[in-house]
DNA sequence: TCTGGGGACTGGACCGGTTAATCACCGGGA
DNA sequence: TCCCGGTGATTAACCGGTCCAGTCCCCAGA
């Protein structure tokens, strides 16, 4: 009843079009040399067939694989909470798909465990690059993934990065923006919940917080640090609130520690925005659904994921590229902060 | 100073190891018919010359890629906010790098996207097998994908999945256990926010719920059709408390629409859980984090993802599989559910 | 008529592995 | 001494594309 099943190849394609192999793959890559009508039957033929070039044979002839790698480090557990990466992948994807690639995902545990993947991707010749984020100061990857001369960007800070061509925002800038708007709503104790300690844009956010409230003549806080994790965004907003001097505002270093910090806030009993301001970074719909609604520091994460996927393909084509920030995060207030005055009133 | 950075392959290895290139790739392949000695002599220099066999040339030759699809659709904002993938994915990525596989990873925005995208992934023979996540009634992915012969296991119940192997969770039984809790706290006037009203086990809950509704002398609820996005399920909510004979209890399809009702509730003055309770489904950190904290459906989403993996490499090696449920998701109380005659007092 | 050049297409080497077939060698039994 | 079987290795034919050096043909120009 079906067709012999035998596997169809480049071969059976140009015999039935009555050509060369060449042909046809001059055909499939659009290249001159061949005449419209010659060009239109192979892919007549092609198509009654049902065959696509096989990508194996394809990247092994061009020693170039159409595809990507992305290897993130969280424990896997924390990742689903994490709006930022999903949004930052679909991005990414909206660029390899129009140029028919494919992101390879793999969710690794710690830093050595990325070093030896990304090896041997490379090594394997698994992607064509990669691109790399949360970097740390010091960042292990730096010095083996650049000796390795695997193509690639980061997604940090150039401080942080090492010489790797990165994109980046501006955090030092959104920080100060979020710190002067809360200080002009009247909020002067300000605390800051930020992501783990080693971690570059949290120790870069956690300087630009305190070098900000310094300018505006505020009292330093003494820094909180945690993971990422809501319930340690939960324990540390608990001892800001139980501290002698409470914050009457809180920037938090992503969304969900935010909300968590919501949930405790009712918890002790705490109003928000009225006994005190929350502002959550990364904004996603999360921000929307809460009550009151969460102000943030918001940045297009989907653009900015498509921004880095087309910085890699400028790196594996050899163009030249330069380091460059994409639009600063800028903040969207919501329910969640509020003017110390009127709420004293 | 650097190596003549001639790219290695496996004929470097062997003229260095003093072998033949077969004898490197029996090496390589755990293969008999080779001394302890030369093969641990093969294995030293290719670590000296860090060389890893070319996936690509190792694909083509052995026709099966070392890669699996995953599609996902839905419109890519909405994806960050579930928990449940990325979850799902960890737990599917757990399997895949034990037997040193990857995840090609796709967001899609229709099944025929989705189903465009199989074929050629097929086609190409990028991928050795896909996984089929979010059926709908009569799903149109069937047809196509099965006439195509790609192996696949799809995640959803087997009336919806037309023959496709398949693995999934009870959700007919869950649900009539959230509905008998419920009820046994005293809730008479139960409602349901559901996902898509085509998505398959969206249709599953809501006849279970109606059922067990029945069973237990309850009255009917109209059901509220949503998509699965957050602000949907507030939308649904609202309309729910606005009604004459407003819900003591609602049961939601996820635990993003889950945290919007108790968004909602709050911004109405109804106070969970003494005048509604919540209860979530696919429980995930995000219902620990808010106030009050959300009770919920679990189940063990990172072991589904695993179980579904493993599925597939039987099906792509050609083993019998069975369609076959993993656990039942189970109640987890928490603070948003309470007995009506308590909070009625 | 001859030459030159360019467009259309072919042939075959090559990419870097896998694998079936083959072979050299060695010890043991008839 | 001859043959046999098994171990440890090699050889060469693939896998399914890409790509470059040619071949062939036709037409313009001298």
């Amino acid at each position: 009843m079906s067709a012999p099943a035998q596997r169809i190849t480049i071969k059976e394609v140009a015999a039935a079009a009555g050509v060369s192999k060449g042909a046809v793959s001059i055909a499939f890559n659009h290249k001159p040399g061949l005449s419209e009508a010659t060009r239109e039957r192979i892919f007549t033929v092609a198509r009654e067939l049902g065959w696509a070039p096989n990508s194996s044979a394809r990247s092994l002839s061009t020693r170039r694989p159409d595809t990507i790698g992305l290897a993130l480090c969280r424990p896997a557990r924390l990742l689903g909470l994490e709006p930022f990466y999903m949004d930052f992948i679909s991005g990414i994807e909206s660029v390899l798909a129009e140029r028919s690639c494919s992101l390879l995902l793999r969710l690794v545990s710690s830093l050595d465990e990325e070093i030896a993947l990304q090896e041997t991707w490379w090594r394997e010749r698994q992607v064509g690059g990669s691109i790399l984020v949360d970097f740390h100061e010091d960042d292990p990857r730096i010095a083996p993934l650049t000796s390795l001369g695997i193509p690639a960007v980061a997604v940090g800070h150039p401080d942080l990065t090492g010489g790797i061509p990165s994109i980046w925002t501006d955090d030092a800038a959104a920080v100060a923006e979020a710190v002067r708007y809360l200080a002009a709503l009247g909020h002067r104790r300000i605390a800051r919940v930020g992501g783990p300690a080693g971690l570059g844009h949290s120790a870069i956010r956690e300087r630009a917080f305190q070098d900000t409230l310094r300018a505006l003549g505020l009292p330093p806080t003494t820094p909180v640090a945690t993971g990422f994790a809501g319930e340690e965004g939960a324990r540390a907003t608990r001892s800001l609130l139980l501290r002698p001097e409470r914050p009457t505002a809180i920037v938090y270093d992503n969304d969900i520690m935010a909300v968590a910090g919501l949930g405790v806030a009712a918890e002790m009993g705490v109003t928000v925005p009225d006994e005190l301001s929350l502002l959550a970074w990364d904004d996603s719909q999360l921000c929307r659904l809460t009550h009151p609604t969460l102000s943030a520091m918001s940045h297009d994460v989907h653009g900015f994921g498509a921004e880095v996927a087309r910085e890699l393909f400028d790196v594996i084509a050899g163009r030249p590229v330069r380091a460059r920030p994409v639009m600063t995060p800028s903040l969207t207030p919501r329910g969640s902060t509020a003017s110390l005055h009127t709420a004293v009133s």
